[in-house]
RNA sequence: GCCCGGGUGGUGAAAUGGUAGACACGGGGGCCUUAAAAGCCUCUUCCCUACGGGGAGUGCCGGUUCGAAUCCGGCCCCGGGCUCCA
């Protein structure tokens, strides 16, 4: 934020962190020059129909079986300190101009707004600021809304959600209770980073080499008891039902691959003396090349299986890792694999050999066993390991190619070689012989394993979610009843652990103590994680007041499930995946009656901008760097060190190098589209949003591209109201070129919304606007034109209905027919070529056919010159296009 | 390393087997104006030109085709994501 907005346009919401300085020179107000009394000034028409849809109640929805439904959906924004940017309002005018064209094909349309606002960057502003985290997101979403109000956006503002409040998380509870009923929540000891000096939990990200980014105190591993819902058990579900959906490839991919579905077996391995382990394998095939085995770290039989030769070493190692954070371990694990011998050997079951077992970190406890057989020859993983600490690499399939299986592992198909009675097999039979001789052995079974693991759904945090749980003297664990939902956030003193290390709430004393069927109880004290709102909203968007239920069945069952949702592919696993889940488990309540909650998706492209940044690291906002063209500087840059040239210069005249990046704070690229509307109007944000390319792209802002879209809608206002006198100008008589570029436009309109392409439809309209050159059209023309331009531009196409003498809104009018006759014309362009490169251009009847068009094409004078003295090979001829002559 | 996107003028892009650069931004020239703003007209991929034209060109190399930005094979570069999943 922080961005330069001039004294008139400030909002009149407080904002926390802003400043603003007065408009440059360069940067003039086209709304606030003199002239005409009436030119386009989307400053004075756009509050006034904001103003009029909120008090008509324009875009209120009901539950109306004589329409058909549509349920357009834009997932919710986290309501941050700094605002929305620029780049938020891409996927909202995207389902804007998706439910505003739904409206007028009929449709009941839902199109509703929320805010996900609980979460860590509230709590921590409210720790600096000591104030309640809830004033601060109440005071933050204050803006958000006036922000979204001032883009124009159909919004049904009655259905507002906000994930934060009672009336709402009291129904996020009571989902819970269901779950927990369901037997789908759990307590488990499990792995946190915690860092005593904070005396709190971490996030992953919040932790560097093991140390807290923000401090620098050491972080360690510590088990704590924690809440966990068992996603696991819908796995097969979860990946089945993808099939049906309309949704990117890319995006199922990824829900694929983190599901992880594999087939294989488990088999077993002896130690004399010292009991057994599974392994989990999906190359049973290769039981004969396995040399080694591996345990986790944590696995419960290391410390049994360590000698005592080997102890201190496999002690050290396990306490090295123990420290490590997952992804630490994978990323030092790349470079190099490491590990230590237990001293034990197990008995490979197929051909009863004795292998070693080892300790290494780079075998997860966390899939499959926490155990593996380890087949160097054909996993590169173990080939490395082997390699390093000097393990038998033993091939199992001849590829055929005389590979060498100690330089590299290789994973292909071949025949199996130094397996015993399997010798010959290929890869396919191999396995399934290979599984029936285990099970019938009972040394192993066929096995299906996923790497989806169970949901970690507890955070030692203030502002979530309270669990409706309470622990009784006995140990037992108690769901409060439904009837006395919500179980309310406690007030604290302090929003921080106690002193003990329990998290914020146990400091509520009052609270935390209470009875249970009248014996004395605790209630839980950790807090949902920020998913649990968002896991839900679209559900109650539909019946959002209900005071009984999250849902009422008559709503659920009219608007059924979202039909379109838009929203960053940063969501593509987790927020996707666990709002799959629970919705299939209100499905199996029988509280839903779909199998999926979102049956189309759709993700929008980053917006990005460029970002200026002198030698010493400084940014400088966009708005005051000039490009001086020949005076070039050399300067080192901050981004790699390397001399670089360059003829940016920041406002002071220091020179800075240009950078494509993220919008955001770090980068102080920031636009805050409030900006943009006081300068050009909504109208303009919103278009120049979708023409600045296709809604999937990543795209760079440039503010100066406004320029050419407002040029647009001044040039369509002045088409048709006279800016003396503000009255419409009289209508004109039809015209072929007009009619046809309408209808173009029309078609274009019309499909692109359908397949959410939402750029080439601008440029058709601009087309249509130019095609008029400046003499008005013919009154059906002109309204036509208004109704296809409303989605992307509602204030001015009302605005223009309203002079032209309606006195309803346009949102509910029949969207305009496409009449394709429109587009024929008597005459074509046909393009002659000479061996595939155009030598002529024909204009010739539309509908001319092969020999008069080559007739033509060799009388032209040009294409004699490029043929003549050749003989023709081939003539191809492309009625309506083209005529391609092949002549050597 | 793996997975998912993406490379077209000075810039954002259009064209998904048939005229590459529509529509805009920026820039040049002109009109209007006392002047400016706004508006309007016009040129604007690069190179050559005897001004008629000609040649090259969609990250690089090759292929299929009468014809490729578009389809196929190989490579390079950029952005985003990642749980070594046995």
């Amino acid at each position: 934020m922080g961005t330069a907005i001039s004294g008139s346009s400030r909002p009149t919401a407080s904002r926390p962190g802003s400043r603003s300085r007065a408009l440059g020179p360069g940067a003039a107000n086209p709304v606030c020059v003199e002239g005409p009394m009436s030119r386009y000034n989307p400053a004075e028409i756009e509050p006034a129909w904001q103003k009029y849809w909120d008090e008509q109640g324009t875009f209120h929805v009901t539950e109306d079986p004589a329409k058909p439904k549509f349920y357009a959906l834009c997932m919710f924004p986290y309501p941050s300190g700094s605002g929305l940017h620029v780049g938020h309002p891409e996927s909202y005018t995207a389902i804007d101009i998706v439910a505003r064209h739904k409206r007028m094909t009929g449709h009941a349309v839902l199109n509703p707004i929320g805010f996900d606002s609980f979460g860590l960057p509230a709590e921590r502003a409210a720790q600096k600021e000591n104030r309640h985290p809830a004033t601060i997101t109440r005071e933050r979403i204050a803006y958000f809304r006036e922000q979204l109000q001032k883009m124009g956006f159909s919004f049904n503002w009655e259905r507002e959600v906000s994930t934060c409040e009672a009336d709402y998380y009291h129904w996020t509870q009571w989902i819970f209770l269901k779950l927990h009923e369901q037997g789908l929540a759990y307590l488990a000891e499990v792995p946190v980073n915690w860092c005593p000096a904070q005396g709190t939990v971490l996030a992953n990200e919040e932790v560097v080499d093991g140390r807290y980014v923000e401090t620098g105190d050491p972080v360690e591993r510590r088990n704590m008891k924690q809440w966990m819902l068992k996603i696991t058990v819908y796995a097969q579900r979860l990946l089945d039902d993808l099939d049906g959906l309309d949704w990117p490839e890319g995006v199922l991919e990824m829900q694929r691959q983190w599901i992880g579905r594999s087939e294989g077996a488990q088999v077993r391995f002896e130690v004399e003396g010292k009991g057994a382990f599974e392994v989990y394998t999906t190359r049973p095939d290769t039981l004969f090349g396995a040399t080694y085995c591996v345990l986790a770290p944590e696995h419960a039989l290391v410390s049994t299986l360590t000698t005592a030769e080997q102890q201190a070493e496999v002690e050290t190692y396990i306490a090295a890792a123990k420290n490590k954070s997952d992804m630490e371990r994978q990323v030092a694990a790349d470079k190099e694999k490491t590990g230590v011998f237990t001293g034990s050997y197990a008995t490979n079951p197929v051909n009863g050999e004795q292998v070693p077992v080892w300790v290494a970190d780079y075998v997860l406890i966390t899939y499959g066993t926490g155990a593996i057989m380890a087949v160097p020859a054909h996993d590169e993983r173990d080939h490395a390991f082997a390699s390093k600490f000097g393990l038998e690499i033993r091939p199992v399939y001849d590829e055929g190619k005389g590979h060498d299986y100690q330089a590299a592992a290789w994973a292909g198909d071949g025949a199996a070689v130094n397996s015993g009675a399997f010798d010959g097999m290929a890869m396919a039979e191999f396995k399934a012989a290979i599984i029936d001789h285990l099970e019938e052995k009972g040394l192993g079974e066929r096995k299906v394993n996923f790497k989806l693991r169970d949901w970690l759904f507890s955070r030692q945090r203030y502002w979530g979610e309270p669990f409706p749980i309470v622990h009784t003297e006995d140990g037992g664990i108690h769901p409060v009843p439904a009837e006395q939902l919500p179980v309310a956030l406690p007030h604290v003193d302090a929003y921080k652990p106690t002193a003990d290390g329990e998290p914020p709430l146990a400091r509520a004393t009052d609270w935390l103590h209470t009875t249970f069927e009248g014996q004395p109880a605790l209630r839980e004290t950790n807090t949902m994680p920020q998913w649990a709102g968002s896991c839900w909203y679209y559900l109650r968007y539909m019946d959002p007041h209900n005071t009984e239920l999250p849902f009422g069945q008559e709503a659920v069952s009219f608007w059924n499930q979202v039909d379109l949702y838009i929203g960053g592919v940063e969501h593509a696993v987790l927020h996707l995946l666990y709002a799959r889940f629970w919705h299939k488990v209100l499905y199996d309540c029988g509280l839903v009656p779909t199998k999926e909650p979102f049956q189309r998706l759709f993700n929008q492209g980053m917006i990005l901008a460029y970002a200026y940044r002198e030698q010493s690291g400084k940014y400088h906002h966009p708005d005051g760097v000039v490009r001086r063209k020949g005076d070039m500087s050399t300067i080192t840059s901050a981004w790699n060190q390397q001399p670089v040239e360059t003829d940016w210069y920041g406002a002071d005249g220091t020179p800075v190098e240009e950078k494509l990046g993220k919008m955001g704070k770090s980068l102080n690229n920031s636009v805050d589209p409030l900006e943009i509307v006081a300068k050009y109007g909504a109208d303009t944000l919103r278009i120049y949003e979708m023409f600045m390319g296709p809604l999937e792209q990543v795209k760079p802002w440039q503010t100066a591209g406004c320029e050419g879209v407002h040029r647009f809608l001044s040039r369509a206002w002045r088409l048709f109201i006279d800016e003396e006198t503000g009255e419409p100008r009289p209508f004109g008589t039809t015209s072929k070129p007009v009619r046809k570029a309408l209808h173009v436009a029309i078609n274009e309109a019309t499909e692109g919304i359908e397949a959410l392409k939402f750029n080439t439809p601008i440029s058709k309209m601009m087309e249509f606007v130019n095609a008029c050159r400046g003499n008005t059209p013919a009154r059906e023309e002109a309204e036509a034109f208004a109704l296809i331009l409303s989605p992307w531009a509602p204030h001015l196409a009302e605005e223009l209905w309203k002079r032209w003498g309606h006195t309803t809104t346009l949102s509910y009018e029949p969207w305009p027919a496409f009449d394709a006759s429109a587009l024929v014309e008597d005459t074509i362009t046909l393009v002659i070529q000479v061996m595939g490169k155009v030598r002529a251009k024909l204009e010739v009847p539309k509908d001319i056919g092969k020999d008069e068009a080559l007739a033509l094409a060799k009388a032209d004078p040009t294409v004699a010159k490029w043929i003549d003295g050749k003989t023709i090979r081939k003539e191809i001829f492309v009625p309506g296009r083209l005529v391609n002559i092949v002549a050597t």
